[in-house]
RNA sequence: GGAGGAGUGGCAGAGUGGUCGAUUGCACCUGUCUUGAAAACAGGAGUCUGGGUAACCGGACCGUGAGUUCGAAUCUCACCUCCUCCGCCA
C-alpha cells in the first residue's frame, strides 16, 4: 500500500509505475474517489462536532425543558448525520479496496518489459560444465537412486505429489543445516514459522486480495502460505519495533503451498514445480530510507550468491524487467542456476525489496532518533528452496557413471562422498 | 467438542451511561536543586486523521464490527484473541 497523500502528489509517477508493471491501475479514478472521500469525511466530522457539543450542553442544562428542546434537535441531527456516515461507509470500502491494489513503483534501475523473457542478465558465476557424456536429467537421477518415488507420490498427494527418499531426504537435511550455519554466522535469527496463516499477513504481505486463486485455503478461511516470508512479516504485525534492533535479520524456514493454478502444463515433471515444498528464507526489516533498502537488497543478494558458490552450482543473476515485478515489488533480482539436461537456468532465488508497501499494510513501525513513527521498510530473499535446488545440484554433480558428487560443504551432514 | 472468565495508553492497573482520551503507579522527556549523578519537587508527553505557512482548530481511537441512546470505555449482539476447567487426541 502506498500513503495517499503520496499519491495525490505523485499520481504521474504511480500511473508510470503501474504501466511499467504492466498493471492495469487506474490513478484518476482512485482520486476522484479520494476527492469523494475527504468532501464527506469533512461533513460527517463537523456534523459528529455539533452533537459532541449539544451533547455535553445537555448533561451540563438544568432547566428540563431547555434540556428537552435540546434533545430534540439532536435527535434531527443524528438522522442526517447516520445517512450522511453511511454513505461515507461505503466510499470507504470501496477506497480501501481499490488502495490495496495500488502497485508500488518500480526503481528507476528496473528495466522495461512485459515477462521474465525480459529480464536482463546481470551476472554469471561459475564455468557450466562440459560432460564428456550425456548428461541426464533429475528424473533419471532421482529414480536411479531411489531418491524420490513420484509413482506413489502422486498416489498419496495427487498431481504434483512425491516423497523423497533416502539421500533425497538426507539433502534436504543437509542444505538446511548448511544454510542455517551459514546465515546464523551473519547475525540472522533462525525461526521456523507457520505455513498454516490467518488472513491479514497474506493482506499484509501483499499476497491477498490478488493472488487468492494461488493460495490453497481452509474451510475456517486461513491459508496455507506460499513462502516463510508472510509469517515472518506477520510476525512483527502492529508493532513499535525498537529503533536499536533494527536491522531485524531472520532466517525463516515454512512448509509452503503454491496451487500453481494457471501453470497445468509446466514442469509437470520432477522437483521444480511442486504444490507443497521446504523453503529456507531471509527477510530484513529496516529503517525507512531508500538507501538502507538498496543496502539489505544488495546484501541479501550476496549471501544467496555465497550460498550458492560454496555449494559450485553455476548460476547467473538477472535484474527482473517491470512486467515481471509483483505488485509490491521495487525491485527484484533472480538467482537462475544451470540445469545440463535442459541447457538452461532456472529460478532458484528471487530478491526483492518493497520500501514500506508491506510494513504500512501491516503497521510494522518503528521511532527514530527524534521520536518520529516511521512504517520499516522490509526485503526478503529465498536463502534456499528445497527440494527444487536438488535439480540442478544433482545434475550439476553427476558422473559418467551416474553417481552424484555430493559438494563439499554438504559432506559433514551427508557423512558420505558420493551418492551412488 | 462443552462450560466459565478476560481483553483499557510502552508496561501495570482504576474506571459500570454525561467535561473520560481516560485516576494512579512504573518507565520516558524537560526544568529546579547538584561539581556531575541519584533522590526530591514542578511541569510535559499517545496514535491515526481533516484544515492551516504556522501558532492552532476539528474528528476518530478503551480487542474488532454492528446496535441501543441526545450522549457509550461503561448497556446489547456477533466475531477475534487469550486464560481456566472438562472431554478428545498426540
Amino acid at each position: 500500500m502506498l500513503d495517499i497523500k503520496f499519491i495525490r502528489e505523485n499520481k504521474d509517477l504511480v500511473a508510470a509505475g503501474a504501466a511499467k508493471k504492466h498493471i492495469d491501475f487506474n490513478v484518476e479514478e482512485l482520486l476522484g474517489l479520494d476527492d469523494t472521500r475527504r468532501a464527506l469525511l469533512a461533513e460527517v466530522e463537523a456534523m459528529r462536532g455539533k452533537q459532541n457539543e449539544t451533547a455535553s450542553a445537555v448533561a451540563r442544562a438544568s432547566d428540563q425543558v431547555e434540556r428537552e428542546r435540546m434533545i430534540t434537535a439532536s435527535k434531527l441531527v443524528k438522522e442526517e448525520l447516520q445517512k450522511k456516515e453511511e454513505e461515507l461507509g461505503e466510499t470507504m470500502k470501496k477506497w480501501q479496496l481499490m488502495m490495496l491494489s495500488v502497485p508500488n513503483i518500480p526503481d528507476m534501475s528496473v528495466p522495461e518489459g512485459s515477462d521474465d523473457a525480459d529480464n536482463q542478465e546481470i551476472k554469471t558465476w561459475g564455468d557450466i560444465p562440459q560432460f564428456s557424456f550425456t548428461p541426464k536429467g533429475q528424473m533419471e537421477l532421482l529414480e536411479m537412486h531411489d531418491m524420490a518415488d513420484f509413482e506413489r507420490g502422486t498416489k498419496v498427494a495427487g498431481f504434483r505429489g512425491y516423497v523423497l527418499k533416502n539421500d533425497g531426504a538426507r539433502l534436504i537435511f543437509a542444505l538446511s543445516q548448511f544454510v542455517l550455519n551459514e546465515l546464523c554466522a551473519e547475525g540472522f535469527t533462525p525461526m521456523i514459522v507457520p505455513s498454516l496463516v490467518r488472513r491479514e499477513s497474506l493482506l499484509g504481505t501483499g499476497f491477498l486480495p490478488q493472488g487468492e486463486p494461488d493460495l490453497y485455503k481452509t474451510q475456517d478461511g486461513d491459508f496455507l502460505a506460499g513462502t516463510a516470508e508472510v509469517a515472518t512479516m506477520g510476525y512483527h504485525m502492529d508493532e513499535v519495533l525498537p529503533l536499536e534492533e533494527l536491522p531485524k535479520k531472520y532466517i525463516s524456514f515454512s512448509t509452503s503451498f503454491r496451487r500453481e493454478a494457471g501453470s497445468h502444463s509446466k514442469d509437470v515433471k520432477g522437483l521444480i514445480r511442486v504444490h507443497e515444498f521446504y523453503k529456507w528464507e531471509q527477510v530484513i526489516l529496516c529503517e525507512a530510507s531508500h538507501e538502507e533498502s538498496v543496502k539489505y537488497h544488495e546484501f541479501l543478494l550476496e549471501m544467496s550468491e555465497r550460498l550458492m558458490q560454496k555449494l559450485k552450482i553455476p548460476y547467473h543473476v538477472v535484474l527482473n524487467c517491470g512486467g515481471d515485478l509483483g505488485l509490491g515489488q521495487v525491485k527484484k533480482y533472480d538467482i537462475e542456476a544451470w540445469v545440463p539436461s535442459e541447457g538452461k537456468y532456472r529460478e532458484t532465488h528471487s530478491a526483492s525489496y518493497f520500501h514500506d508497501f508491506q510494513t504500512r499494510r501491516l503497521n510494522i513501525r518503528y521511532r527514530d532518533k527524534e521520536g518520529k513513527m516511521h512504517f520499516a521498510h522490509s526485503l526478503n530473499n529465498t536463502a534456499i528452496a528445497t527440494p527444487r535446488i536438488l535439480v540442478p545440484l544433482l545434475e550439476n554433480y553427476q558422473n559418467e557413471d551416474g553417481t552424484i558428487t555430493v559438494p563439499e560443504v554438504l559432506r559433514p551432514y551427508m557423512g558420505k562422498d558420493v551418492i551412488g
